[in-house]
DNA sequence: ATCGAAAACGAACGGTATTCGTAAACGAAC
DNA sequence: GTTCGTTTACGAATACCGTTCGTTTTCGAT
């Protein structure tokens, strides 16, 4: 086949295809798209900027599947809905986390989704000059739990003797069940917090 | 060359190898660490289980070098302490967090190091059912502001028009100072509301 | 002295992302 | 309506990666 009538590719495409793969808990790198999509790998290139370019196209779709809407919603409702719903997207695709972390963000639809935060948080009351930070915070937490979300259930296998560890294991929940008690927790912590320091 | 009468590999090579690339930001994958140690990648594999056996290897070594001894801080001063510690850990290894994130531990030194922290808080006063629900959370603070402090100056980068986040990016703190800054203030909250739940 | 286990090498396999040359179809200019 | 440059697919080739296997040599115990 050389140049098809009908375009079998587009960045839309290619992007969709690795989220449906990522979502089904499959590989979704660039010959599994390939595969996937009834083409060759390096027909991918003619479209998109190597595997990068395809994680970054996947995290603007994911993000824009994802969206909280600011709407007139108060800061400390919209932080939680966004904590939830980002978790969600964690939830749905635990191997895209450790993928995305660490890299510069370029997608525009991610950087609305950043800058809905920041104007939330300064009409909220926050000072300009913690609000980054603040986000950062909020990042973190993300970060964190869409991680603990994509570990194993059985987290630790101690060996040995251990003083406490080994008995609070005995009688804890597992898997899904203990993850979101742990998001629940740690999302009441965190906006108490928050809620204390506008306060001061 | 066959079996050396002196041998050029152990598990403790092997492990430290791959930290040392790690810590320079260099890959350390089987081939890297073979090709430091003057070795051909098939030897490794007489001391170590694959690429899996060497990154828990390597994620107890790592334990070891940053670890925290609770002697008898209290609680709070320990986690405080803690955080710190990993949070420095995990920035000077960021590409190792994406790969020992969704495995199973079962390096001793790790466990024993949860241990400590298990035992540290469960003696604190917090309630057994919450302990692991609490270290979990550390946790995702320590993974998050470590790759925050590793991540590049730029962590975004508008293209078009935003409504708050350029206007704050404009007049932020960049690079180290800033994410020191973050970390304080988010271990500040996290304290305060560790603090809060356990007096209630 | 003998024999099995240990530890190195080298060759090979299947997997990955990526680059380049080629052929065919599209779309616009003449 | 023909021409010509661009687009988009394929296929072959490259350079990695982790891993397995057979071979050789040496160590250490019987």
């Amino acid at each position: 086949m050389a140049r098809p009538s009908h375009p079998l590719l587009s960045p839309e495409i290619i992007g969709d295809a690795g989220l449906a793969l990522s979502a089904a808990g499959e590989p979704f790198g660039v010959n599994a798209i390939a595969r996937r999509l009834g083409v060759r790998p390096s027909s991918l290139y003619n479209h998109v900027d190597g595997m990068d370019g395809i994680l970054e196209l996947m995290r603007g779709r994911l993000v824009e599947a994802y969206s909280v809407a600011p709407d007139g919603k108060a800061w400390d409702v919209f932080v939680r809905e966004l904590l939830r719903t980002q978790r969600r997207m964690y939830a749905d695709h635990p191997q895209l986390v450790p993928l995305l972390v660490g890299k510069t963000i370029t997608s525009p639809a991610v950087i609305a989704s950043y800058d809905d935060l920041a104007t939330v948080l300064v009409d909220g009351g926050f000072a300009d000059d913690e609000v980054l930070s603040l986000i950062a915070v909020i990042d973190a937490f993300a970060i964190g739990f869409g991680l603990d979300l994509a570990s194993p259930d059985d987290v630790w296998q101690p060996d040995g003797e251990t003083r406490t560890l080994g008995r609070l294991l005995d009688g804890a929940e597992r898997g899904r069940a203990r993850s979101d008690r742990m998001f629940e927790l740690g999302a009441d912590l965190l906006l108490a917090s928050l809620r204390a320091r506008l306060a001061r």
